[in-house]
DNA sequence: GATGAATGAGTGTTCATTCAT
DNA sequence: CATGAATGAACACTCATTCAT
């Protein structure tokens, strides 16, 4: 019985990764208005069905590996996070770090993205994901307080220190343009020169 | 048969005008992948059969739409355009028409930014809509070489000059955000200081 | 006046006859079932709502092409009809000329073709297409009389006398057959062995 | 777990009879060109998303048929095939076994006639329909060798050994003609008048 | 006589989801 | 837990035909 219990356990992360995997995927070649739920059964190797098993539907499902991949990210810029370091420092390396996931993970971030314009975008609940990149918005708040960082709007701020990211990206994707060390120090420069004080 | 030829031609654009807001508004209202045609028509009070008579297929309706308010918009930003003045007031006047623009038909706006994001974008010649922004693009090339403005890659300097108003837009939409003239001031100081050698 | 009902008239026959061509090119191009009328008219070059002018609809252009044709293969097999030469030497002609109006107009008989298996074709009165094949019918029963040909029923007779040539027609279409003197010569010998006593 | 396999066994057969029956009755009734998917949904008593369960999609459902019914010809006529006969018996045989499967089945007779017409017709795999009538035109060429039949090309001789019966078929269908033992006798004295040497 | 515009009814097909097993 | 089968509702699109002009 307990032996049964441990498969099926096992079965469960191995389909549920394999859905994820096949999601992403699946969103990435086709886009997301034609990743149906079977098509993306299909990727994932299991029955529609299935998918019913472990996602209330397909909202859940989209939601869901929206999420993931957000934390994923919130992780990774906060990898060996150094508060202790001069802001301008902090900033540069969770910029960096930003750009090796993409780099990295170029279809986890491109789903977010096409995620962020889909209409399921408004179902994500804002704040849940707002923490996983408190320390870094902890860390803006701070220079703003030691006169480092221009005292304006939050949305300001981030719409230059961040948002710019993106836009970068895209233009990577359509491929004029190329994400090497020297663009992105280069544009890091920009980022920082419109924040600072 | 002048009267005729008039009235005809009023009917098509009463017609074509109800079905260019029609898409608009559906679009802003319910997003790209659930605006249908059926949809469409009904909102611009029309039959489905009759989109076909105007466009060659949803894709035309969709992409025809998406360029018209490009057009629209190179228009505005660059109404009483003055090229002999500095190029940070040049850039600001543009900013601000972009502003204003926003502020006067956010639907439109809005339209462009889902647009951007749904997979019919890839179907729009990009060189017919950059010629809409040739002259403010010019200013910022005449820039780099005055040396006022940094010399990097362009995608660079756009994504710092232009892809924030996005953001804050967005910002503006969700509602915890205020598009007044001192946020708006504020936030070209930062993208001048970004771009600004 | 009288010149303006001149043009009209020349008019008409110009656009019935570009209607006729269109009408067959476009069967034979793409089939019975996708042969719209406002392709045909498009191939015609005139507007579909004139076909209505000329036709009471689609099925009245279909059924009157067919008849047409019908009238002038009936001519074409009676040419140079010579009711004095023996009832084989006759029905040879008959054959040959049959062999010959399909290599000269072979978009007129494949459209009869296609016509005979549509659902139009249970419209047309088969009495008034008859007339057009009196003649050579008429010697069928003239050499049954005179004990030269089997005395069997009629429909049987035409199996074997006209069915074949069209079995034969399609497989020329279909390419690995060719129809040139030799075969339409051997294939006669086979029709007439069927028939006679 | 035997009764749960054994149920949908059945129930998918009786799905698909159904759907075969349904195909056919239409096809017949109202043409080709006429049934469309929903119609012959109805008729099978199931929804149009059904039918896409067991077939790709329309024209897989109607070739699949066709090649189902050809097959069921094909062991027809072979029932009882006895290769040590004399070939005219053994032709004659097949002949009578044809007519024996029309009489029985017009229907699916019919509805091989409608789609060798149909622009599905170019869609089969003519090879594959081939074989099942192989062993028949084995004896054909064996007649050929053995100097009983006349050497022609081999299009002649079928142009004469079978298209008839289409032709006798069709005649029958439009009712003034009885396929009677008689009449069957004699088409037959004529189809082999015609081929043999 | 000729037509562009318009449309209700229909096309083949895919969808997210349910359900019996 | 897992699923193949099933489907109502929707999809983009085309049709034959009408009508005001």
């Amino acid at each position: 019985m307990f032996v049964y219990f441990r498969n099926m356990r096992i079965k469960d992360e191995i389909k549920q990764d394999a859905l994820f995997e096949a999601t992403v995927k699946l969103v990435n070649e086709i886009g997301f208005a034609s990743s149906s739920v079977s098509k993306i059964a299909k990727q994932a190797g299991i029955s529609p069905a299935t998918i019913y098993v472990y996602f209330k539907n397909k909202e859940d499902l989209l939601v869901s590996t929206y999420i993931e991949i957000k934390k994923n990210i919130g992780r990774a810029i906060h990898e060996d996070f150094d508060d202790s370091l001069p802001i301008r420092d902090i900033l540069k390396n969770v910029w960096i770090k930003m750009f090796d996931y993409i780099a990295r993970y170029p279809n986890y971030f491109q789903y977010t993205e096409q995620f962020s314009n889909s209409p399921y975008q408004s179902l994500v609940d804002k704040q849940e994901i707002e923490r996983y990149f408190d320390p870094v918005i902890t860390v803006l708040y701070r220079g703003i307080e030691q006169r480092i960082i221009k005292n304006v709007d939050f949305h300001i701020l981030t719409a230059f220190m961040f948002y710019p990211i993106m836009a970068l990206s895209n233009a990577r994707v359509c491929m004029d343009f190329e994400l090497n060390d020297e663009n992105i120090e280069a544009a890091f420069t920009l980022a920082w020169d419109a924040i600072k004080l």
